[in-house]
DNA sequence: CATGGATGCTCAACCGATGGTGCATGATTG
DNA sequence: CAATCATGCACCATCGGTTGAGCATCCATG
């Protein structure tokens, strides 16, 4: 093989990509001709198909790839969407890092993720990052510290938009956490009601006391409470975090009544739960509902009912605010989707 | 506020960002040396400290963000490496994602990752976006068709390594799906034969005929029942795909037999399945073992262990790889980690 | 006081693509 | 046959950093 097959000689690491500049020499033309060819503007350039023609066909040959990198530089517009997001483990953060991608790509942008593992310093290094790649936006979800981010996308003339929490000067998409809560909570009592003809207060568990979305949540929990004539203890409310281990290790240092209902706060608390429940017998009458869904959750035997959140709607309201920037820092409210699970089942 | 508080007057959506150029003409000096200054290599151009804190400090206070798309294109090294990745919705991918992120950070890598859906148009199209930001590196992950990106890769002189499926010419890292299914099937017909005293042949179900990872596991699944003296009938390997509907599907068309054990291929194939017995009653003898891990799976009280792949040893292969390229394509399998559940829970 | 070496900084050529401007040619018109 | 216009292309500055090379200045040495 000689050395002029150039597409097809691999191997060699030091080989530099192929340029314009190397597709106008073999060309013998211009490498603006070349660009033009290339990037469709050369009806407008008035280039000859004959050369438009030859151009495409060497680029096919050689194997050229665009340099973004110096492509974006010139240009005014990098058309990356970034978003930053706590983890990718779990169905509910899963599906908005797929569904933003898809959603992304077909609004013509590039879209990169980046993960920040409930780490403020990680937080603010990935959105310095995402805007030293000169990101045109950035969707920051479920931040610890949102209004840093803002104030250093502010800062850079780029928009940031929330999602799943909120935070003051930007636009957020979130939940409608205190309706989906309340309506979680009254099917639960509903369904102890039902089963075992008690309505003691629920347990809450999980989450963190500080953070939007459950103090949210324990709102609609206690507005459910209240409605139903209901005083909830003060010990029935744990909250240590997020993480599963937390939950295990909570739900071993309370002692559960004999009947008891749970309002489990996030898939994650309730793989904690669920670790617990290995171990230990749970109370002969028990309940639990979930907030946030799973496929699995939906089988454990005393599961009664999931709150899913409309990641689909959340993010085609993003996405009109990417298009259109709203006027102000709106705060915009999905409703959430109650899944109530057949009844009798344990 | 005047117009002289640089970083605090947002807003203005025109504004272009800070370049070294502005920098150095507020510092009085050349952009040569803010550069030197901002990435550090200062002493070794010999500008004095009483320059580099001059600098610093207006660059600071300046809001300053390098464009790392010109870095970059000056420089011979982008640091940026790719994943593409099918899904991020399931645990498995999850983690891989998730991990490969860490790790990427931790050496001092650029992750961008692309999900694909798996379908092969879309694993072109975002390799070749990957090769326009000149990623260095490219992790393929579950491909549908890794060759064809690998060649993509050489001919840009990017190196390809497989993650999670074996592709010819490049390097691949996958897990040891026969000894991993191998072992589950055993333990299922352990099970089987200490819960009800019967071996019946298993049925196999989800995953694709052609798929790598479906033909090794059915390879164990069958040198399991292979040592242990049992035919499998035909009608008992049921791979219609991965999707969760095609399982519950399949699972509607067939008839177990009053005692059955099943192989599930897959978490997802176990939510089809899962969502199968929501309608219909599982046989009264009922075992089942999934390859794939999920938390919640671990309740499905029929459910006899999973197999979970070893995320972390993978990466670090694949990171070993990126450090140090190998001589040839070495294909590596990764052992799984059979977890096995209790006995006697259903 | 010439010589040599450190010290502190600037100049200018890149990296690869883009697009405004302008120069030849050939075709068309008065 | 000159004037006008369309056609087909090339030239070159530019985007924002990076880096080899080089120019002053200052101090120490013989």
């Amino acid at each position: 093989m000689t050395r002029k097959d150039s597409a097809q000689d691999d191997l060699d690491p030091t080989r530099r990509p192929v340029t314009i500049y190397d597709i106008a020499q073999i060309a013998g033309a211009s490498a603006s001709s070349v660009s033009a060819v290339l990037n469709g503007t050369w009806k407008k350039r008035r280039i000859s198909a004959r050369l438009a023609d030859r151009i495409s066909r060497i680029a096919e040959d050689q194997g050229y790839s665009i340099n973004l990198q110096a492509s974006l530089l010139r240009r005014d517009r990098s058309r990356i969407i970034g978003m930053i997001i706590p983890k990718y483990d779990n169905r509910y953060f899963g599906a908005i890092a797929e569904r933003f991608e898809g959603m992304a790509r077909a609004h013509g942008l590039f879209p990169v993720i980046t993960c920040t593992q409930r780490e403020p310093a990680l937080e603010i290094e990935a959105a310095r990052e995402l805007l030293a790649y000169r990101a045109e936006c950035l969707i920051v979800t479920g931040a610890t510290d949102p209004e840093r981010v803002a104030r250093l996308c502010a800062a850079s003339g780029v928009r940031a938009i929330n999602l799943d929490l909120p935070g003051r000067g930007m636009p957020s998409v979130v939940s409608d956490n205190f309706a989906g809560a309340r309506d979680l909570t009254r099917l639960i009592l509903a369904r102890m009601a039902q089963d075992f003809g008690a309505r003691p207060a629920l347990h809450f568990i999980g989450g963190r006391a500080h953070d939007h979305n459950t103090r949210e949540r324990l709102r609609g929990f206690m507005a459910a409470h209240a409605e139903a004539g209901l005083t909830v203890p003060d010990g029935h409310v744990i909250m240590r975090g997020y993480a599963a281990e937390k939950t295990e290790a909570a739900m071993s240092g309370i002692r559960l009544p004999d009947c008891a209902g749970l309002f489990v706060n996030s898939t994650i608390a309730l793989e904690g739960l669920v670790r617990w429940l290995v171990s230990h017998r749970p109370p002969p009458q028990f309940r639990l509902g979930c907030f946030d869904w799973d496929p699995f959750g939906a089988f454990l035997p005393q599961n009664v009912g999931m709150v899913r959140q409309d990641v689909g709607a959340m993010l085609a309201k993003v996405f009109d605010f990417v298009e259109a920037p709203p006027q102000g820092s709106p705060l915009v409210q999905i409703p959430c989707v109650l899944e109530p699970f057949p009844a009798a089942r344990g």
